[in-house]
DNA sequence: CCTGTTCTCAAACATATGTTTTATTTGGAT
DNA sequence: ATCCAAATAAAACATATGTTTGAGAACAGG
């Protein structure tokens, strides 16, 4: 069990999280070359209508994926922490369809594309790693339709809020599902589909029911069996376990 | 340039839309054991909570998936067209996270998961191609995402139907971007986040604007390119060619 | 420590979309 | 042909969420 410091190393737990490596993968992927960048919040890892060169693995702070309307809309279509590789989804493609930016200020890992590419083929172990990884973020979306399509304000809200819960849980970064929300009402609201000023409602609904307890932007959650019915949530669409299939 | 009846063979030119294959992977896709089968409308393809066997290409008819809220609210997420694998997104997971239904009556091909999966394996390309084929269905979730997310009814509408016209239009199925509406107003109404009564307003808003022109399920674009606009369509998101990295 | 900018919060008002109900039309089954 | 169930359509009314505006609080940078 090494605990090392190598900026990669969250990317390989983030991996094994849900598929089997052996130690040549993982040695395979802390040998890869990558740059160390300190980016500020709002910076793009990548950008709508680029061709993705490389591939940023996020090694602290948030990212978030975003899309935009013609007429200045942004919507925000997930959210992601340290460990996530933020390129998965376009680097096998031509063009990128959507923008990754900055939530927070953090640390990125750049590696280029064809050093990630061909490893992956070169080492099946790990191209399946990243396809399941990339299959449940495609989960995510999904989740994230139905909850902007068919749940109300409050039961969305509390679902976004339930879902960075899991995640930083499953990642040792929260004390029993509480934790530092790292964004503003302005985001909150373009990752919900909703108004700035209706998520501030929301969010005093939801305190007011003693679903939630903040101060500034740390969340709690006093009773989180309570919310996670309130926001509908079954973190199944997470697939937070080793992906073996159950075989036949 | 053979014009089979092998019910994969819209499989394979499906893959090939965005993908190479040698004429080694096409004969192989062609040499997978599978079952016909006639499915009626409704029929799930596979379950939210049941764990992947299968894989059904849609051979004729159309499909869609989909997840419910716990009170019993549905969101499509996609809809699928012939020749669309249904289950990419879930064969490599444990279990399923939503499920897939058929939207007509049509048929389907059914492959063993591990058949597909060991051919994903032995054979670089197809495994590549489906690949591709799953990070083009993530990104349509994207921009499903921001369409329901931010935009208003009358775009959010127009924008699914250019997305049918567009992806029929690879396939064929149409002339000038029009064609038959494969589902009603409810089911409209679910995939786009809608109650059905306001889809039938918005269907009548688009007529009267000139934008579409309806008998019946039959939907036609008197200018393309004004529903395109009107629509906040562009098919950049359905990366509908070829995707061979611009190397850098 | 000050200062400007960015956030949060609030209130009053506007509107897009939801709800309920009922009528009409369509299409598939007998 | 006939009939029943489902789909479309329409109207009247309800409400969740959006819009606009502004004030106080927090924070970042000098």
């Amino acid at each position: 069990m090494t605990s090392t410091n190598h900026p990669l190393d969250l990317l390989v737990r983030n991996l094994e999280l849900r598929a089997r490596l052996s130690q040549e993968d993982r040695d395979a992927i802390l040998a890869l070359p990558y740059t160390l960048r300190t980016l500020d919040h709002l910076t793009y890892t990548i950008r709508e209508g680029d061709p993705p060169r490389e591939c940023a693995v996020l090694v602290s702070g948030f990212a978030y994926r975003q899309k935009t309307t013609q007429d200045g809309a942004r919507q925000i279509i997930a959210l992601h922490l340290p460990g996530d590789a933020l390129d998965f989804q376009n680097m096998y493609l031509k063009v990128s369809d959507h923008s990754v930016q900055m939530l927070t200020r953090g640390e990125v890992a750049i590696i280029a594309r064809e050093e990630l590419q061909e490893l992956a083929q070169a080492r099946p172990a790990i191209g399946h790693a990243i396809l399941i990884k990339t299959l449940v973020e495609a989960s995510i979306f999904r989740e994230w339709v139905l909850n902007v399509g068919r749940r109300k304000a409050r039961e969305r809200m509390a679902h976004v809020l339930c879902e960075l819960g899991s995640r930083m849980d499953a990642l040792g970064l929260t004390q029993e599902h509480g934790y530092e929300l790292p964004m503003t009402q302005e985001e909150l609201a373009d990752a919900l589909g909703l108004t700035p000023v209706h998520v501030n409602r929301t969010l005093k609904l939801l305190e007011a029911e003693g679903l939630i307890m903040r101060t500034r932007r740390s969340i709690r959650f006093p009773d989180w069996e309570r919310i996670r019915e309130a926001a509908d949530f079954n973190e199944r669409y997470l697939h937070l376990d080793l992906q073996v299939p159950s075989s036949s």
